[in-house]
DNA sequence: CCCTAAATTGTGTGCGCTAACAATTTTCTC
DNA sequence: GAGAAAATTGTTAGCGCACACAATTTAGGG
């Protein structure tokens, strides 16, 4: 059987509540009581409960933690370093996965407390305003990028500035044929709005007429889908002079597809993604992309969030993380 | 503030420990009272507090989840196996990273019951046999790949049978000089061990003599250092015929760097990796590797964990998975 | 040295839940 | 329809911790 308190504060002969004053070191304690105190600890290999703490401190310690698909590289880019900052601050993390599912999303928001977690920090793909009752007290919620409407705290990139910068430098060496991958077909994610929005102004700024036939759709953002939505694409369209992916991950997949039609990259199309992920560093090409500190995006999430458990009513924040755009050889030339 | 059991109970007019067992099923409830109890759960937004639940049962529903390094998306994929998995099966997911730290290993396993969770599942790297003490009642932890010693259960795939086969395959069409990327300098992990174990096995098998100077060190598994390493063995090595390279994230990394100096893959060196990850289908040029099937990883690691917490006294279980060679464009020809 | 104030430690309680046990109601048997 | 068994519901208690508060010890001033 595990230790408690109670047998620590015996083989120390002090109270139960001496030791709880050595571990959370708030009131003071004497230096030879503290030291019998942790050596009794020591001893008895003394873990504290934290389902106990938990119960009576009414918070756990631990921070959720929710992505649309967790098998993307970018999550786990986001996951490692939302984990190292919480671990440094305190926190541990449960990750989630909401399969870009509403009601999954809409669950996690408002039953968060369910799940023994202190607070959320959400990465919605098609949250709806309506879903979440505005009047509702939610738990403290941070959400991570792009939403239709300000429901809580949230980090994000400037997603279209960036869409849009990532175009004009596209079109740059006077490329006007530049197609847009990642638009989606039913449900539109505000992601993938904000992308597209991005992309259009760029256009109407260069005065390049909008042509609907350069919009590929693709409604799951996975290399997989995103390869076979460019190859229906070419068997049915000439090939555009740029493509401009909503995500590395789709770039990655539109690469592939290129390369096994023996298109050249960026000598006949050139290449650009969004999210500066690991793989897409390494991809042959090496990608043009949107990068921004992921480090940061942490780093200002669990600001928010423990602001918000500290406070709860205080206005709602909006924290925007620099991007910048990342020139490599899929678009040079 | 939230409701509790009590006041759900008062509103139903039934007792607490009615509710209770609405919400757990085992004793029978008849079908008006637990109307009654439903409703009112509903009417209040009744959120159980799994702290207390916690703290009553001394289970918390959650098991944690260590890996290595979480940004790589062999990670990630592990990681959504995992979570799918266990939410199938009503736990939740904490994670954790070990930055290959055997103390940080070692502190996972055996306090675990500090961090809230019933259970572990660790990929370790170089969790030294002599770090955990054997009579030590550990938490439940089911350890995920290879290890020097059996401390406890684990799901593994036969890297070193995989490392042979992989290497067998790429010598196939006549290649001899196969290069391997990823023994480490210093402390070996026991991961690198067994493949290279395979790897040199197999040369073996094929009369090829043994060559110090193709064995192409690369301490950090990442497709940075992969890259890097790789191009600094070419700077002072002539070209091997193949490289047989222990992740394919390392094998992502080296395809850019052979891109880069103009090496083409497969006419010129083939290149193959280990695990199968999304990124590495949509290479360039997509890249052949060792294929496992990382659901089954998970359903099996979950199994041996929750048998492993009902009874804590029964011998250690070992499960394999089968793993397959997929040969795809890196190493054709 | 005594008295007061400050520093330190002890006592009691309840966070919300569910298990053992007890009490009650319903159902069945003859 | 009485008695007993079965089904359902209620009562009590405590999981381990940390708070409010009380009691004790120590330090400081005259």
């Amino acid at each position: 059987m595990r230790a408690t308190v109670k047998d620590v504060a015996r083989r120390a002969g002090v109270s139960p509540k001496t030791v709880s004053n050595v571990m959370n070191g708030i009131v003071p304690v004497s230096a030879p009581t503290r030291l019998r105190v942790e050596q009794a600890m020591a001893e008895l290999d003394y873990v504290p409960n934290l389902s106990a703490r938990g119960l009576r401190n009414g918070r756990s310690g631990v921070i959720g933690l929710a992505l649309p698909d967790l098998a993307t590289p970018f999550s786990a880019e986001i996951s490692q370093s939302i984990v190292e900052v919480a671990h440094e601050q305190g926190w541990s993390v449960q990750i989630e996965e909401t399969g870009s599912d509403p009601h999954r999303e809409q669950e996690l928001m408002t039953r968060a407390r369910a799940n023994l977690i202190d607070g959320l920090i959400l990465n919605p793909v098609v949250l709806k305003e309506s879903a979440v009752q505005v009047g509702v007290a939610l738990p403290p919620v941070v959400l991570l990028g792009e939403v239709t409407q300000q429901l809580a705290d949230r980090v994000f990139v400037d997603s279209f500035a960036a869409a849009r910068d990532m175009t004009l430098a596209l079109a740059r060496p006077g490329r006007r044929r530049i197609a847009a991958l990642g638009v989606n077909r039913g449900r539109q994610s505000a992601t993938a709005l904000q992308r597209a929005g991005g992309y259009e102004a760029a256009l109407q700024e260069l005065g390049i007429a909008k042509d609907e036939s350069l919009l590929i759709s693709c409604d799951s953002w996975t290399p997989a889908s995103a390869a076979e939505a460019l190859g229906e694409y070419l068997d049915a369209h000439p090939l555009p002079e740029a493509l401009f992916c909503f995500t590395d991950s789709m770039a990655i997949g539109a690469l592939n597809t290129l390369w096994k039609r023996g298109v050249r990259v960026p000598e006949d199309i050139a290449v650009a993604g969004f999210d500066d992920v690991i793989d897409g560093r390494f991809a042959v090409p090496s990608l043009t992309t949107v990068s921004f500190d992921k480090r940061a995006i942490a780093t200002e999430a669990l600001r928010l969030l423990t602001e918000r458990m500290s406070d709860r009513s205080h206005a709602q924040q909006l924290v925007e993380i620099e991007y910048r755009i990342v020139e490599r050889d899929s678009s040079r030339g």
